[in-house]
DNA sequence: CTCAAAAATGAAAACGATTTTCAATTTCAA
DNA sequence: TTGAAATTGAAAATCGTTTTCATTTTTGAG
């Protein structure tokens, strides 16, 4: 549904943000991305198709698409900046560590815990994270 | 068990660290803290008991108590710098997004739905994180 | 289609958190 | 007690990210 470029572009423009080159370019790199990318992978990616891109920009429209909910940080050991395109739902993530793969799982069941562990402590829960990492079958056979 | 500025202390030992002023203060601040705390923070509080403590120490000290499990960094939205008592076995976070304070609830269940999941994509499982957030009932209490 | 206001851009500078360097100090085992 | 090795704090360097700003691009009204 909300993943193609068609729909990203939409849904900018919806929300009154205007369509340029370099915003196409992020979006086009980010939308079909099944790796999490850093901004300057995203910048050096969207750069092949709009050289004169800037790497200003892709922090920006990150943050753009992060907000619309289109992307989501990938957090990690070893680094926090890195996007993926935004799990649906009650999808969780499933990462390699390696090579920044990544698969979406379903997780409806954790949702009820979420709301039991909320009752339980008195918390207002605002948010949920979970994302399990390891290493993809590929990076597994190559041996660390 | 290992909740005790003793043991910490002891852990550093048994692993060739030496017990130094600025250790034993950043031990002291954060074996006994139920707020994440950013490496400034520590410095602020440590310092109390050690002012000679340096900035650069907290950062170096944080590094050797995460390798050795004894505190493990905090994920946030706005920041992915703060650091807490290591969550032991089975437990996981539940934090308020803006005071800090952290509960640890356990989620034994969870485990088997890991390795499930690992089998499932294929992947070989290294870590997962499970991270709960949203306002706590003080926090709330005061509104945003 | 034209055009002007507003939004968005890229380059450079600024920024803030973290890391590295290094000479001086501290720890600890012999 | 002593000396080698580890550790320190201060300063400088580094890295990712954000801000500033003059210029360019987009878009909608005419």
């Amino acid at each position: 549904m909300s993943s193609n470029a068609y729909s990203w572009l939409e849904q900018l423009q919806i929300h009154g943000y205007r369509l340029t080159e370099a915003r196409r370019a992020v979006v086009e790199t980010m939308v079909g991305s099944s790796r999490a990318l850093t901004p300057l992978e995203v910048y050096e990616t969207a750069r092949r198709r709009y050289p004169a891109l800037g790497l200003v920009s892709v922090y920006r429209t990150l943050e753009v698409l992060s907000e619309l909910h289109l992307v989501q940080r990938v957090h990690q050991e070893d680094g926090c900046n890195a996007y993926l395109p935004r799990a649906e739902g009650h999808q969780h993530l499933l990462i390699c560590e390696r090579c920044g793969r990544a698969e979406y799982f379903q997780g409806d069941d954790l949702e009820a815990l979420f709301i039991q562990l909320g009752q339980q402590y008195g918390y207002q829960i605002r948010a949920h994270w979970l994302q399990i990492s390891g290493l993809c079958p590929k990076c597994s056979a190559q041996g660390l």
